[in-house]
DNA sequence: TCTGGGGTCCTGGTCCTG
DNA sequence: TCTGCAGGACCAGGACCC
């Protein structure tokens, strides 16, 4: 595998930074995306912010206390999905080979390129600069002949916060093939990817302090403390080992919307409500995607945080608002919510083609039965949002009162 | 008045079937 | 007919990641 080259490429701080972009009037500031809401947790800080310790996933009351004049912006994600096309079509010039792990990084394989190019820091550096000539904002890239290896090089290239703005790092860091594990093995055991506080504390255990200590047990004795796939997964890491491909192609194995209410909820009503514009935005990305779901699934969270999910497969595979709406809502019905809920989600899981559906005695009865109906409810509801937008229609459970009455005052659609 | 949202993967238990 | 076993499907929860 050491004749690949893999580019890892993260983008700085990207909410904050993409929001600079548009206000450069708050360049200099400590800025933090996200956490507007009560129970708000940080999406993104500026460098100004995280010298103050604010990081992502942070509460935002946590984070307003480590930086009371610290400016919270509510995420725009329609606007970072652009910027983020713009930025995977510049890597597309450099190779075919991408795979996106999130909005803001990817993984390339620019073995192929290397000709053309230049070697791996060459192309990493022609990267990091055509984005920002052309989008304005800047990246980091981890070079390596694996994925863990390039993702963790990345790290090495990061600016560094001060209150004065982001210190410049390194912009590209190489992990050249046989020095590979002089710097792995005397990071810390947490660097390894799949290494998270539940596992730490396992390996603590152990007396395991660094990746080089991992590196130096027996793959059983990791077996035994992990388990078998991340005990071999973490051995493996720790000799520097990864060989998974960059898959540009990768199906969605799971599609869920779920939302952590202001207040807890106690009203079953209220709940089912919610299951309902869920289950209906849920339902209209499968049939966008051309996906069905085999099983449904609720996720309930209580006022004391804990968390319970449970799911129920119906006799053939769903794409329907209807369907998923009534099978979510009657998992919701077993569940005890007196104590509260906290948060309330929906979820599709087991995701086929739409095309790879088995074909059951069943299809047949649809083409007159209910199930026709809903779906030619969907596919009539899907035609008026292409055409009107996502908010031009929705199931009538939401409306309220008056809403067609306020429309037509605005002179607008009166479906909205 | 701490803890989002959208995912993936793994593990272990239960139930069913051959 | 009963029992034991293996394997698969399903279900629930945990851990992790960005």
């Amino acid at each position: 595998m050491s004749s690949r080259t893999i580019v890892h490429l993260d983008m700085d701080a990207f909410f904050a930074s993409a929001e600079l972009l548009r206000r450069p009037e708050l360049r200099g500031q400590p800025v933090v995306v996200g956490g507007a809401g009560r129970r708000g947790v940080v999406a993104a800080a500026s460098y100004e912010a995280r010298f103050y310790g604010i990081r992502s996933a942070m509460p935002s009351s946590q984070a307003r206390r480590l930086c009371p004049t610290a400016i919270f912006l509510p995420g725009d994600h329609t606007y970072y999905r652009d910027l983020s096309s713009q930025i995977m079509t510049i890597m597309a010039r450099f190779t075919p080979h991408i795979e996106p792990l999130s909005l803001d990084e990817a993984f390339l394989d620019v073995t192929s390129g290397r000709r053309l190019f230049g070697d791996g820091k060459a192309i990493a550096s022609k990267l990091r600069e055509t984005i920002f000539a052309e989008v304005g904002l800047w990246c980091s890239a981890g070079v390596a002949h694996n994925k863990f290896l390039a993702k963790l090089a990345t790290e090495e290239a990061k600016p560094k916060p001060s209150r004065q703005g982001p210190i410049p790092g390194l912009g590209v860091f190489v992990i050249s093939p046989g020095n590979e594990l002089d710097y792995l093995h005397p990071l810390p055991a947490r660097a390894l990817w799949g290494v998270g506080p539940a596992t730490m504390i396992k390996l603590a255990g152990l007396g395991i302090v660094t990746v080089g200590d991992i590196a130096a047990l027996p793959v059983e004795t990791l077996v035994s403390a992990v388990g078998k796939a991340s005990g071999a997964h973490l051995h493996a890491l720790a000799h520097g080992r990864d060989d998974r491909v960059v898959e540009s192609e990768q199906q969605a194995k799971s599609i869920s919307q779920e939302q952590t209410f202001e207040f807890d909820q106690h009203d079953q009503g209220e709940l089912n409500r919610h299951i309902v514009r869920m289950s209906d935005s849920v339902a209209g990305r499968l049939r966008k995607s051309e996906l069905m779901a085999r099983t449904v699934s609720i996720k309930v969270r209580f006022g004391d945080f804990t968390t319970i999910t449970r799911s129920a497969t119906p006799p053939q595979a769903t794409d329907n608002s209807h369907e998923i709406c009534k099978l979510a809502q009657a998992l919701l019905a077993k569940v005890d919510i007196s104590q509260g809920v906290r948060l309330l989600g929906v979820g599709a899981n087991g995701l086929e083609q739409e095309q790879h559906r088995q074909l059951t005695l069943d299809d047949a009865a649809e083409q007159s039965g209910d199930r026709a109906d809903w779906r030619l409810a969907d596919e009539a509801i899907d035609e008026i949002r292409r055409r009107f937008g996502t908010d031009s229609i929705g199931p009538a459970t939401l409306a309220k009162p008056g809403d067609k009455l306020k429309a037509r005052e605005r002179n607008e659609n009166p479906w909205g």
